[in-house]
DNA sequence: TTGACCAACTTGTATATACAAGTTAAAATA
DNA sequence: TATTTTAACTTGTATATACAAGTTGGTCAA
């Protein structure tokens, strides 16, 4: 019998590496769907450490649907293979390819420093003094121009953006390089009439209506940095979503 | 100065309570947004429980999408209002309608047990041999039939189902009569070619598409037991959600 | 054999303590 | 005055303990 023997890397928190090293077994298939996970205390010894530390990451797992906890049972493995595409939450364009393994392509056609004018003011919350990026780039999928992403950033936070940095990844660059914590965003969906800006730079392949996303971003601190809609073709558009019944 | 004092009803939890009685200060408009909440100190005081307890709540809150806590500073409101539509989550129409304060009533089209044909067991996870209930419901709103709602529900689990429930609340009876627990959802979103059903039995407007909400319902002990299908016409569908970023 | 009970497990809640780490504003210092 | 330091706050992490509550499987008695 094979002994998996994980080993902690301790940079950072006991807990958020134990949850880690749990959802890397799960993904690699040591633990499967329907298998029961060690118990708490069986946890805690393995990993050297208190209950209420492996509780913590098991909640953490909890949360994000990769197990069911149940009382007097044990945690349970749900089947996560359902929910690989992309999941609720905060996830960039460049991870989500990354993670479909498609042959994707960015194109920018827009560039600037701009002062926000109403429909701006409508969404970002900024002053007429303030200035504001705007990027406009198209996403190609598998050689079709299917997605339009229109991003609104405050200048105040990002003072440089380059066509390289938009080609790649804004949030690589703003997470990495300009060390901005992003936090949390709330995102808003629904259904618009196509207009003459998806026309130009989208294939929209003869659809009347296009799948509009609306993120509002926010840094760690609750101030409201960015403002991105994200108009998707509809035959290619497609939201997974985990969600916990609260009563 | 008028001090808010309440007073919490025992039969939840704790750390339950105090997470329901801050949100209702929250609605209520007695914590405002960018307000900062008491200290985890304070409140444990205030409430005569321990840091820990508190601290359970606050996350939970968190979470919801309704305060950041920010380290070293306290925990601040967040602008609650933008989020009291469809959040993301468990909610059933009957519990959306009533917050929408919207006219609706319920149309039950079919109510029948079948044997699973093969749609059916693609989603729910069925055998040839077992029952399933099949209730097919349109919903209007303001006079107008804009959702085609279709349920099948596995029999092993509900045994009875009639009219009048469906006409209610298929949840509320599941919850409240059959004690059943309901726990997580997946929900799956995407666009499809309108069909003849859908035409049947909606005002569809002369759209050609409609936007497809299936979701997998699951029991506490993580059993499968219901799968819906929620058709709602493009125009009037729309969809929030919160989401916090994870490293 | 059948059922009741119990012991040993599981997870859930609540508490107390200690220290780490980030923030803020007053006090001390140059 | 301007800057640095410090003290007092804040939230975050980790640990230990106790008991409640749900599950399971074996033991024992009818």
């Amino acid at each position: 019998m094979i002994q998996y023997k994980s080993v902690i890397v301790m940079k950072e928190n006991k807990f958020l590496a134990i949850y880690n090293d749990l959802l890397l077994q799960i993904r690699k298939g040591i633990f499967q769907p329907n298998d029961k996970l060690p118990s708490e205390h069986e946890l805690s010894q393995q990993y050297e450490t208190s209950r209420e530390t492996i509780r913590k990451a098991l909640n953490l797992l909890s949360e994000h649907g990769y197990i069911q906890k149940i009382k007097g049972k044990g945690s349970i493995v749900l089947d996560v293979g359902k929910y690989d595409f992309p999941v609720s939450g905060l996830v960039s364009f460049k991870e989500l390819a990354q993670k479909m393994k498609k042959r994707v392509r960015t194109i920018v056609h827009e560039l600037q420093v701009v002062k926000p004018d109403d429909y701006i003011r409508k969404y970002l919350d900024v002053t007429a003094k303030d200035e504001v990026w705007k990027v406009v780039r198209s996403r190609e999928i598998e050689g079709e121009k299917i997605i339009l992403d229109k991003d609104f950033l405050h200048r105040k936070f990002v003072p440089l953006l380059t066509h390289e940095i938009c080609e790649n990844s804004i949030y690589e660059y703003l997470e990495n390089e300009l060390k901005l914590k992003i936090s949390f965003a709330k995102k808003e969906m629904f259904v618009d009439k196509i207009t003459d800006e998806d026309r130009k730079y989208l294939d929209v392949d003869g659809y009347e209506h296009i799948v509009v996303v609306q993120n509002y971003v926010y840094l760690e601190d609750a101030s409201l940095f960015q403002f991105t809609e994200s108009r998707h073709r509809l035959d290619k558009f497609r939201f997974v979503d985990f969600a916990r019944r609260t009563h």
